[in-house]
RNA sequence: GAGGGCGUAGCUCAGUAGGUUAGAGCGACAGUUUGUGGCACUGUAGGUCGUGGGUUCGAGACCCAUCGUUCUCCCCA
């Protein structure tokens, strides 16, 4: 028997991180819920097909497949061995593989409105809280196994549905005191730019490129766009796009004269400034940064984008969202457009950990022990202890009779504050000893006002 | 998919240009102390040096491979 291990990219969770956890988990969860989003649970695995081509060319590798029972059936050997050749030269075949881990939180919930879109109400605005695993390799904030926090509407086009997923967004940071920075674009705005710059079919190459700015600088932003065959003319358009500055309403002003009366630009900016403006209006506008190399990478966004970042800390985005058109079309049901966002749970943890964000109050967990003085003591000392339970207080007996020196070490161990003594002497006189750990300030109380005491 | 760092006791690590029986701190356990902890002192247990091969009279150290882990790039939460 080797030793035992984990899966790369997987965790164990102590009580302590399981409890922090909790707390970022209640906190957004408090948060959907006060704006009226719903829950909704999918099952870990979804088929194969539902999840391909969905997440663009790099996504589909990084899908954890599922491999089929019954491979070893002789009967099916000439089709599995068929399957397997398409497999080993990169194509799926569903003898071989039909169904893989979730991948994200977005397309089961679009597979789901989808299949049961005839009995929704819409707008339908739902949230969810689950694991979601991606094959990828594991490096300072990134796991194959991490939680998503989802909140999408579809079934409405209004923006009312942005502004209040933003505010989601800085309630919930504002909750966990975690200061962030929420950056906010259009697609539209995009797609404004490449049609003014050569043509639409060049938005993919130019998202790529304007999004890797702030790594690799003007410079070599510059050469991708040379090599990806933009004009000197086009170049220089991106070039003033980029060096936009300014608050979020010059920023905007400066752009409307850069794109002209392109169409899609001026839509992309008349929704990103009728968001900003509600936020200017319900003071809320401070985190918000309008940002025109923001990009996203999944390919189905198709109007407002956002992206959160922690402040001063070195973490990649912590969220992220937007709005898109006609996701349930991939999976036969058109007209239905939809808005969301998303919280990356586990990086979240990694900030608060690293700026020391948790509030003490989170790792509480037992507050009184009760020490066992034998066989006889325990038993009456077990009936009091009830009765603290019944008071909604945390309690717990140490199980043998073992040594005070014991006693107390696994009291101060688990972080207990508080320690009950019953022995002989208390039981013959109904009382009991209280002994407050920190302080070593000790109480002795009758069986009747044990009850009552404050701990 | 590409490229670095690191794998020695339960944990954190030391181990000097290869040289006897591989060390420390913390933790665990026992005792000093059988109804009052934290401190101190004493003692005990615990290691196929990730794994496999190679070089050498001799390898924890050097070489190769492999596995694990961590970080960077790509991409993302």
């Amino acid at each position: 028997m080797s030793k035992p291990s984990l899966p790369q990219g997987t965790r164990d969770f102590n009580a302590a991180t399981v409890q922090k956890r909790q707390y970022i988990f209640q906190t957004i969860r408090g948060v959907f819920e006060l704006y009226g989003f719903q829950p909704l649970e999918t099952p870990a695995m979804e088929n194969l097909e539902t999840l391909m081509g969905k997440y663009g060319e790099e996504g589909d590798k990084l899908i954890f497949k599922i491999l089929n029972n019954g491979l070893d059936n002789p009967q099916k050997r000439a089709q599995i061995d068929e399957g397997f050749a398409k497999v080993v030269e990169g194509k799926n075949s569903s003898s071989i593989t039909e169904r893989a881990l979730r991948y994200d939180l977005t397309i089961p919930f679009a597979r789901y409105v989808a299949m049961n879109h005839g009995q929704l109400t819409y707008p339908f605005k739902r949230y969810q809280i689950q694991p979601v695993w991606r094959a990828d390799r594991p490096q300072k904030g990134r796991y194959r196994e991490f939680y998503q926090c989802d909140a999408d509407v579809v079934g409405s086009e209004s923006l009312l549905n942005e502004v209040d997923l933003l505010a989601i967004y800085v309630t919930a940071f504002k909750k966990l005191q975690l200061p962030v920075e929420i950056k906010i674009n259009n697609r539209k705005i995009l797609l404004g730019l490449a049609q003014v710059c050569g043509g639409e079919e060049k938005l993919i190459d130019l998202t790529i490129a304007i999004d890797k700015l702030d790594k690799i600088g003007w410079e070599k932003v510059k050469e991708e766009l040379n090599n990806k065959d933009f004009s000197l003319a086009q170049q220089e358009v991106v070039e003033r796009y980029l060096n936009i500055t300014g608050t979020n309403t010059e920023k905007i002003n400066a752009l409307a004269i850069l794109l002209g009366d392109n169409e899609n630009g001026r839509k992309g900016m008349e929704e990103l400034n009728y968001v900003l403006d509600y936020y200017v209006s319900t003071g809320m506008h401070e985190n918000l940064v309008a940002d025109f190399t923001l990009a996203r990478g999944l390919n189905y966004y198709t109007g407002l984008i956002f992206e959160v970042k922690a402040l001063d800390a070195q973490m990649g985005s912590i969220g992220g969202g937007g709005r898109y058109n006609d996701l349930t079309s991939l999976f036969g049901v058109p007209n239905i457009p939809g808005v969301g966002i998303s919280f990356g749970v586990d990086r979240i943890y990694d900030v608060l950990e690293e700026k020391n964000l948790f509030p003490a109050s989170v790792e509480q967990s037992t507050q009184v022990l009760f020490f066992n003085l034998g066989e006889a003591e325990a038993k009456v000392a077990y009936a009091q202890m009830g009765m603290l339970r019944d008071k909604k207080i945390a309690c717990e007996m140490y199980p043998e009779k073992s040594k005070f020196d014991k006693q107390f070490k696994y009291a101060e161990k688990k972080g207990i504050p508080n320690i009950v003594i019953i022995g002989t002497d208390e039981v013959a006189n109904k009382k009991c000893t209280i002994k407050h750990l920190a302080t070593g300030k000790q109480t002795t109380v009758s069986f009747d006002e044990l009850v009552n005491f404050q701990f």
